[in-house]
RNA sequence: GCGCCACUAGCUCAAUGGUAGAGCAGCGGACUCUUAAUCCGUUGGCUGAAGGUUCAAAUCCUUCGUGGCGCACCA
């Protein structure tokens, strides 16, 4: 890192000569009057002959992303914050005794200039500059211009040079911004309250995941990275708030992947005296907006498929799901069937594994690949779900749904379980898997259910996974490419 | 955690056991409308690291490191 070779004594000495020159090489300060898109948009309308009759003097200030020299002219390349270039034109004629300071201007450098826009012979929109500056001098060089900078490793490692000089980047990181915005938008209209829950648990809850522990020196006790914000925020629905949503991160020990980062950002929403099905709808609306807002279209493009995000999607059944991909309805409800079939079949389970979870694993394996369009699944057994409750008229199965989407599961909802005495049961069960080695059982939280006992509203809530919705509408295929600085081992 | 693949100049890539190369960038020079500018000249390397095989290793073998992809875990 420490590294140091010829391109970059070069630069180091052009650096020192502009302070031997009395040019301060990291200036502090310049007024700026406009941004390169602002530029194209205001004058970009005008022809060579209307430029020349108007006034256009501007000051704008960015990186130099190209140079040509010619002798007693020179162009370059400026590119800055709003991601456009605009080309700059410096002639000796104009610049006088300032002009051989460009000698000492590399591609990478942070210049500021002022002039007047002009259009060249080949009519691009140019300004003429009339005085410039040097604002902050580039000691490394950037990638080369044509191929750019395609290591992925340096681009994940030195996302800045990434960003620089790999323009769909910056765009992919725009559309992130859309939309969690456009979600924060729509929550917020409808009378949602952004609320901001601890990050640090003392019991890590309302998921199965293993946690991060870390220990608070003060207090001397042991803290985990929050592996999700529910019982937090059902404890708010509590406190008689009766709708809610918090987007921040959650933190999950354990592997990474093009789909995992162990640092996620998760949007969590509650909604009181609704339900799941109330939510499918909500959730159809919310992210067809999301896609229009964010990407322009309702309609977008995933690898070799289209996702259209138009209402209604499909809803199907655990169960159904299971049934249309050929597993017979006997294995269903018979656990012994469904191990012999599951054995068969050579999916992979594990000891101990309830009739649910073998199910689940079925449903991994034949189902979720397939569900490429956006689909709800609803249903779910209850032992898969400790936090949802169950379906009136069958006490077996949740009233929850996942919504799946491009093969991945995007959302997952449910009606919130709001009886303390089957929610303290159903942890009295997860502590008796956790003691049997199910090192992802949920763990007892007493003050939960005592706010429980407290009565908490009927509400409907659900998790949207925004990384992986930011994946598929912005056509990214790895969750690296999603977050500015995904988690990668230490360099050295 | 397991498997497969990759790692060569600042960047993008060649060189398949026989003298480490190209393009771009850089440096010196020419050039006042170029935009992958052009033209002339030129610098730059412990081939990811350490061992081994061989007369000879970027190339073959072993170990390690980092990354990518897949699997496992999971959202």
């Amino acid at each position: 890192m420490d590294e140091t070779n010829e391109l970059i004594e070069q630069r180091s000495k052009k650096l020192e000569e502009l302070r031997a020159k009395n040019h301060n090489p990291f200036t502090q300060k310049i007024d700026i009057s406009t941004c390169a898109s602002e530029v194209i948009e205001q004058y970009g309308k005008y022809t060579k002959e209307e430029l020349s009759k108007i006034e256009t003097k501007i000051s704008i200030a960015g990186r130099v992303v190209s140079y040509r020299n010619f002798g007693k002219a020179s162009f370059a390349h400026l590119q800055d914050a709003s991601g456009e270039k605009i080309q700059v034109y410096f002639t000796k004629e104009l610049l006088k005794d300032k002009f051989p300071l460009l000698k000492l201007i590399d591609v990478g450098d942070i210049i500021g200039i002022q002039g007047r826009l002009f259009r060249t012979k080949t009519d691009e929109l140019t300004v003429e500059v009339t005085d410039f500056k040097i604002l902050s001098k580039a000691l490394r060089p950037l990638p080369e211009k044509w191929h750019g900078l395609k290591d992925v490793e340096t681009r994940y490692r030195q996302r800045y040079v990434d960003l620089i000089v790999n323009p769909e980047v910056r765009k992919t990181f725009s559309v992130r911004s859309k939309i969690i915005k456009a979600i924060r938008d729509f929550l917020e209209v409808r009378g949602f309250i952004e609320v901001e829950t601890p990050m640090m648990h003392p019991i890590p809850g309302g998921a199965a995941a293993k946690p991060f522990k870390t220990h608070h020196n003060a207090l001397n006790i042991d803290l985990y990275l929050r592996i999700a914000p529910e019982l937090y925020l059902k404890r708010l629905l509590v406190g008689g708030y009766d709708k809610i949503f918090e987007i921040n991160k959650n933190f999950r020990n354990e592997g990474i992947s093009t789909r995992h980062n162990p640092e996620f950002t998760m949007l969590e929403f509650y909604t009181a005296y609704k339900d799941y099905e109330y939510l499918m709808t909500f959730t159809e609306e919310m992210l067809s907006y999301t896609a229009a807002r964010a990407t322009g279209a309702v309609k977008v493009p995933y690898g070799d498929t289209e996702i259209d995000f138009n209402p209604p999607w499909s809803r199907l059944s655990f169960t159904e799901a299971l049934n249309n991909r050929g597993v017979p309805s006997e294995i269903i409800y018979d656990n012994q069937k469904a191990l012999k079939w599951v054995r068969n079949r050579g999916i992979r389970i594990e000891p101990g594994m309830s009739h649910g979870k073998i199910l689940d694993e079925i449903f991994s394996e034949l189902v979720e690949p397939t569900l490429i369009k956006p689909t709800f699944i609803y249903d779910y057994p209850v032992e898969l779900s400790p936090l949802a409750k169950r379906k009136e008229d069958n006490q077996d199965l949740v009233e929850r749904f996942e919504l799946f989407i491009a093969g991945r599961e995007i959302a997952n909802a449910f009606s919130e379980l709001n009886d303390p005495i089957d929610q303290k049961n159903r942890f009295l069960k997860q502590l008796q898997a956790r003691q049997e080695g199910d090192e992802e059982a949920h763990w007892m939280d007493h003050d939960f259910v005592r706010a429980l006992e407290y009565a908490m509203p009927p509400a409907a809530g659900e998790g949207i996974g925004i990384d992986r919705l930011v994946m598929i509408l912005t056509n990214s295929h790895s969750i690296r490419d999603v977050i500015l600085f995904p988690q990668l081992k230490p360099e050295q």
